[in-house]
DNA sequence: ACATATTTTTAGACTTATCTAAAAATATGT
DNA sequence: ACATATTTTTAGATAAGTCTAAAAATATGT
């Protein structure tokens, strides 16, 4: 049995990681063939693979979690891509719509050195350019303490941190509305019939709908 | 048949591309097998495959050539290689006898912005780390004008700019000696019996043997 | 509870890249 | 030039990852 890792091998543990943080148990084998748009026959092989090195947990027909070790492989794979992203941003001029394809590439490539001496490079950046935390060195996530944008009140006001849906589309569309990580925005009110919001950005008023500020990540600012 | 070129496909490539800079006629199936660590009849597949493919001739028996298109795909190849190879020893504090293995892998990566950034943020570099020459954005390759230590005489001053042989071994036998490139070494005298020679290197004096100076490209002083 | 729908697994096939062993072609030595 | 050695190709097998189609297990609705 190979203990190298391939990439595809990976993949899937990744996609199971990211499935396990939003579904309560063990994730289904439908799930994971439509996360990495695969056929499920194509998963069950996969998973009774990943059981025998031990990096899953997997009963028939029960859904699969990751093992310790799995989980550790996962967030190693996961710190990997959110370090590049940020060398593409902040070092190579890309925008944070372009690093998800590349990033996909660079996660896979092995030595331990390269990723502790890229994040020395990077001066230990704490969150990707989508406002991700970057894992330590030791696999440990930062929890995400921030908040939606949807759930706080008129009048609020808040910086930008992240973003809860990293698409093409929806980070383009954030930029022409100039709303990036860090903006401060001032909550002017809210639409009772479309939970649209009015906010002030800089000196700008503009609507935001709710599919936007579902998708939001906040710090919400203290009133003093 | 897929465009998209596998990284076996540009391993062979490259490696049919290096070796036609010595064998002066087409590239033999023992010779890219031995290169690649792998057998002669792989090989044969292979390099059918790739002919399908118009990246290389080949005839049954007579060896392979690169066309004009799979040359430029050897080349971009090796481009990125040593420009990775660069950042890692420029950025990242690899040392030249490092970055071999890691540049394999991040040569693959597939993104010609990323390519063309990362030659802006290492400020257009025109050799890697071992003194290889760097193909530019067209696939040109500067001309070795540098000639091996070994065939200077006796008296005179030269500048090492790159190696021949890039082994793990020979550069750290170099680091040990203090040889690196841009060292200044002058010629003392040259034993008969063996070839080996006396230097000056600094302020010290050392002998090399002919196997070191016969992998040693250097600019030879004008002596003015 | 039982018929139906959905999900998951199995079985068998395909592709890519590899291998071994044998056959075919080419090269070499005297 | 001809026997022998070397190189190269062919044929058939293997492993990883994928697929389709069918079977098995689980979930759902009335």
């Amino acid at each position: 049995m190979n203990l190298e890792l391939s990439q595809t091998e990976e993949n899937y543990l990744k996609a199971i990681f990211t499935l396990s943080l939003t579904a309560s148990k063990a994730v289904s084998t439908n799930a994971i063939a439509e996360k990495l748009e695969t056929k499920a026959s194509s998963v069950t092989d996969m998973v009774k693979k990943l059981a025998d090195k031990k990096l899953v947990d997997y009963k028939k027909y029960q859904g699969v979690s990751l093992t310790e070790n799995g989980k550790g492989i996962a967030v190693r794979v996961i710190r990997k891509h959110r370090l590049w992203e940020v060398f593409l941003v902040k070092h190579l001029d890309f925008s944070w719509d372009e690093v998800h394809e590349i990033a996909e590439q660079l996660e896979h490539v092995k030595s331990i050195k390269l990723t502790k001496e890229l994040d020395r490079f990077l001066e230990y950046p704490t969150h990707d350019p989508h406002g991700d935390p970057i894992p330590d060195e030791n696999g440990n996530i930062a929890h995400h303490t921030d908040v939606m944008l949807s759930s706080l009140q008129a009048g609020s006001n808040c910086v930008v941190l992240g973003v809860k849906d990293s698409s093409k589309s929806f980070l383009k569309y954030l930029d022409g509305l100039g709303i990036k990580l860090g903006s401060s925005i001032k909550i002017i009110n809210i639409e009772v019939f479309d939970n649209s919001m009015k906010i002030e950005l800089g000196d700008r008023i503009m609507s935001i709908s709710h599919q936007i500020t579902k998708n939001l990540f906040v710090k919400k600012e203290l009133e003093c």
